[in-house]
DNA sequence: TTGAAAGCGCTAACAT
DNA sequence: ATGTTAGCGCTTTCAA
């Protein structure tokens, strides 16, 4: 398994390894004989020799590829951004994709591993607190959907106040008043947002977060299990709606609730962030908020592009828009348990 | 942006390289004074210096990671098999995440590419049969889910046959004989396997693959699109289930039908390969082979790193088994365009 | 206990 | 047209 180097294709030619980098490099123009050049090819071929990445961006000080730290790939979300940043640099770099270790999120050791290569760019998506306070940049980073960040680095956020905004306003548009929140234990601006503006929006529009739950990870499991431990006290408080931090929660709450006969949306509406593919494929199909990740992806690409040109190009905030789907319905006229106001918990 | 060097952090203490990397590499127990150990460790705290990883296994020809090499991370079972990796592979190596260029899948020169690092070892989930032709191994490499492989490398596979086996036997028992498969326009073994498995033992159960369409990639739009493009001619047949390859198409086969308003299951059944975690929630839930994504990467990290160790160990593979819901049921009693017998195409 | 020096595989001046 | 040489950032003998 000894890989073949320069030094061996040298020696079978009889040349010197400064005359295989110049072939392998594509720079033999009138510096090669033709002769040489056709032997150093041969022996590249007979050897299978392939140039050693490392030591080339090692000499030439030029790495060749960027990576993306995403949370968890098995959030299809971070799937599409992923292909969006390889859509956009493809050709330019190889993109590399980092998650943390045990399918938890990523912390700033996860980040430094990820710098320790050498590597001409980085990009983050959703960096928590802790990796955003203690993070030093050694090449040019962008950041995907951390909108409160206060480092000085490119950005490519998601308008997740408008987001809420746009839920809020469905939802009491439908006569819902009385609304369960599912957050993720997670520090992230985009979390803290999505809470804040939803309960900002809902409070100017006569509703509110009655209640509040905490799921441990951004998974279907996790948000069956919090539903199914919260429900008992979300009914007996008369709610009537759940809005979940993310489409994996909602999914595991929409399950959850077929199977303890909780029918959605007459009973129940359901609505959430993110608008994965499998979202309007649910039953019932789920209103969502639309982040286009690939799209998200493709931005992230083109800035981290420019950062490593040198060109700080600034901040960019894609708009979302509701798909309000069979998931969300009018409230249901008496709310089975709704003996109080709006706010009075 | 000028990265530190262990040469920056040499000279603020005034001390050779050597001294530095061995208070790095924690070897400086008794070669290394109290003094100069300290001044050392402050100055790299104080400077940010990062050992190059690169420059590193360069000097020490051990690399520190290895790279997992899929089709598409849009397909949540890649998701799940990359995770399962990181999960075996934790604190021993970095795992990368490699993708074809395009969404398209990976070819040979996406695994040249992901060789060109010096890596470890290397994954290839589902390699095509033009991959497998031309790979050349440069480093101890598993194989996921590429059941005929003939090229001598660990791997580990998914009972394939089995799977069809199990749907066949399903959809027969349930009265199907008319039956179209949704295939995939990829050239690899698990394909072939999936649908010559399936026609085998639907034959032998007394159905039929009467008609078969491609997708050309495993997405949900294509699932929807083929169907679209196919269900007036296989309705015409008298076809009354259809299996896709991959729970992909199958999603995009379910929404479709929606559409149009083919009622599935009572006028068509679904069935399907992988059982990706959205499959139960699906309207209705789909009837699929599940297929362990994550139990596939942990056991292809735990093969990775015995044959970085030069064990080699064979190959593995792994049951599955049918989730029957609802998405099948008896075909109609009289299947509406059924004036002719399975078989006579 | 510390440093000098060679070398990992490669590129890029600079010689010849 | 080709080879020699000096590094890229690091580790690792080997001397001092």
């Amino acid at each position: 398994m000894k890989r073949v180097t320069s030094r061996d294709v040298a020696e079978y030619v009889g040349c010197s390894v400064a005359s295989v980098s110049l072939v392998v490099n594509g720079q033999h123009e009138g510096r090669i004989s033709e002769q040489l050049h056709a032997r150093i090819l041969a022996a590249i071929d007979v050897l299978d020799y392939r140039p050693n990445q490392s030591a080339r961006s090692l000499a030439t000080r030029t790495p060749s590829n960027v990576v993306l730290v995403c949370p968890d790939v098995r959030n299809p979300f971070f799937g599409d951004v992923f292909h969006g940043i390889v859509e956009s640099l493809s050709g330019k770099y190889g993109v590399d994709l980092r998650v943390g270790p045990g399918g938890a999120d990523y912390d700033s050791d996860t980040v430094r591993e990820a710098q320790a290569g050498n590597i001409a760019g980085l990009v983050l998506a959703n960096p928590s607190h802790e990796v955003l306070a203690t993070f030093q940049a050694t090449c040019p980073t962008v950041l995907i959907d951390s909108p409160d960040a206060t480092v000085s680095l490119d950005r490519v956020d998601i308008d997740i106040r408008d987001a809420s905004r746009q839920i809020a306003e469905h939802l009491t548009s439908l006569g819902h008043r009385w609304i369960a929140y599912l957050d993720v234990r997670r520090s992230k601006d985009t979390f803290v947002q999505r809470r804040e503006g939803l309960e900002g929006s809902l409070r100017a529009n006569g509703g509110n977060i009655v209640a509040t739950a905490f799921a441990d990870e951004l998974s279907v499991a996790e948000g069956s299990k919090v539903f199914l431990s919260s429900w008992q006290e979300w009914d007996a408080v008369g709610v009537t709606a759940i809005v979940c931090a993310d489409d994996m929660l909602a999914f595991g709450v929409v399950g959850a609730a077929h199977s303890i006969g909780v029918p959605i949306p007459d009973r129940l509406s359901i609505a959430s962030y993110n608008d994965i593919p499998f979202a309007q494929l649910l039953d019932p199909p789920l209103t969502s908020v639309t982040f286009d990740g690939q799209e998200l992806g493709r931005l992230a690409g083109q800035k981290l592009l420019a950062a490593i040109q040198g060109d700080r190009s600034g901040n960019l905030t894609m708009q979302t828009h509701l798909q309000a789907r069979a998931s969300t319905a009018p409230a249901p006229p008496t709310p089975p348990a709704a003996t109080r106001t709006p706010g009075s918990r």
